[in-house]
DNA sequence: CGTTAAAAAATCCTATAGGAAAACTTAGTC
DNA sequence: GACTAAGTTTTCCTATAGGATTTTTTAACG
């Protein structure tokens, strides 16, 4: 290409500030999916799809092959797309298990290497889990589950990996969490008096009400990061996985039951 | 745009077609990827694509949005994708520090849980090895990086861990070293005396001439994985890796170089 | 009554043309 | 030479028709 101005002057940096349909669709889609108004193993009709969102297929289908590859969505040749189910207890221990190789190893490499910007980054986003305490109901949960996955994306990030904190990413864990949580719920709807598991799963997945347990090993890890402590930010973040699994392994087991 | 109908007057009756073709079309593209057809850092025009493959554009833009999630294609909104580039010495050193976070746990918990299938599997892979040390030129360096994509999700895949052999996969390392060596090799066409250098990085990588390492590296792996020596197995695993660094690292930082 | 086979319907997949919006190029004016 | 304005190209999206495959329905037969 010929001469762009002068090299030395700014490239004066004029993002397409539009987004591309195709890609609002995606989020679309994956808040449905999320929000199970597109329900575990359901199958997903396109052509209602692109009725349903106002647009034509093109966009439904582009979005439906990066679903696929995420994972959050199953193609059967010839007979269509399906939402993934839910994961089975098996599946719920495996993906645990990995984040436990990679996730340790990320904080303590954030520990050695975090700069200003990541601090301040790691304390706003405590801060914004404290704002998360206050609201209420399923908004509460999914406003925790959100903080949970951005500090945990955070922490990738700033371990300065990109394969790690891509594949972090792509385990949408926080994705199946929240289905895991909503499908209890759900099922508590249709009848079952699951009211007091349910609860009890919120208790004791944040404990809310008694001491916010898994916002403050965030805080542990968080501040451990923030000291340089790279030996008690691997050991941190091992716990926390664990207790979290912990935590959240019931929720796992009574959809395997059903 | 004139009809191109009978291009060569081929019938179009596609076969008793078993695959979906943009399933097809997804692994063409990636086959043009891993052999610099389309070279890295180029566009890519979905129109002219479509044109090129006798295929319409929908295959095209789902097969490019799998790909985009897989990281070998670039999109920027409204301006179309683009191949990616080669992987920085950094990002080539990330990806092996990625792999060393879950590739030696994944022959640990292979050695532990193989049963016969898998023994036999591994045997096979290791003759198909010994087989492709047989042929000779680019198309040995690809059977054996073949090989070698093959044998590391082979194990991923006996550990049991659906999460860790689908973030194997995703790496789709054998692809990026493919692309560097091809690089190289290029480079080499192009004009520089780089001919020893290509050569060296061939021998250094898989030794044909001397001792075969790579060859037998994974002879130790299996071996461990069959003895079900789980120790031995990651202790294999992790030197394999470290010392794939090792001979890759060269082509990773002459193409940075340039 | 149960099983099998053919026909019909539903659904998915592909092909093609064309329009809208943005980016790029070119030309004209100060 | 710098800036603006129109034209061109590129890219994204829409729409629709038709082929291919699976599923369902219907009908015949043992």
């Amino acid at each position: 290409m010929p001469n762009k101005k002068s090299a030395s002057a700014r490239p004066v940096k004029r993002t397409p500030r539009r987004s591309v349909l195709s890609d609002d669709i995606y989020e679309m889609i994956k808040a449905m999916i999320f929000e199970h108004e597109i329900a575990p193993g359901t199958k997903v009709n396109i052509d209602a799809l692109a009725v349903q969102l106002d647009v034509s297929q093109t966009p439904v289908r582009e979005a439906l092959a990066r679903l696929e590859s995420d994972g959050l969505i199953a193609k059967e040749p010839l007979k269509g797309y399906k939402a993934t189910a839910l994961l089975s207890l098996k599946e719920f221990n495996d993906l645990f298990q990995f984040r436990l190789l990679i996730e340790p190893w990320a904080a303590e490499q954030a520990a050695k290497l975090v700069d200003n910007t990541g601090k301040t980054a790691l304390k706003a986003e405590m801060q914004s889990a404290k704002t998360a305490l206050k609201i209420s109901g399923d908004d509460q949960f999914q406003a925790l589950t959100e903080h949970d996955a951005r500090f945990h994306a955070l922490i990738a990030s700033i371990s300065g990996n990109q394969s790690v904190a891509d594949s972090y990413e792509r385990t949408h864990c926080h994705l199946h969490l929240f289905r895991l949580y909503m499908a209890n719920k759900l099922h508590l709807i249709e009848g079952e008096s699951r009211a007091k598991f349910v609860q009890d799963l919120f208790e004791e997945y944040y404990q809310v009400g008694s001491g916010q347990l898994a916002i403050k090993e965030h805080d542990v890890i968080a501040k451990a990061i923030i000291d340089q402590n790279s030996k008690a930010a691997r050991t941190a973040m091992h716990s926390h996985i664990e207790s979290s699994l912990k935590r959240f392994a019931p929720a796992a087991q009574a959809i395997n039951k059903k």
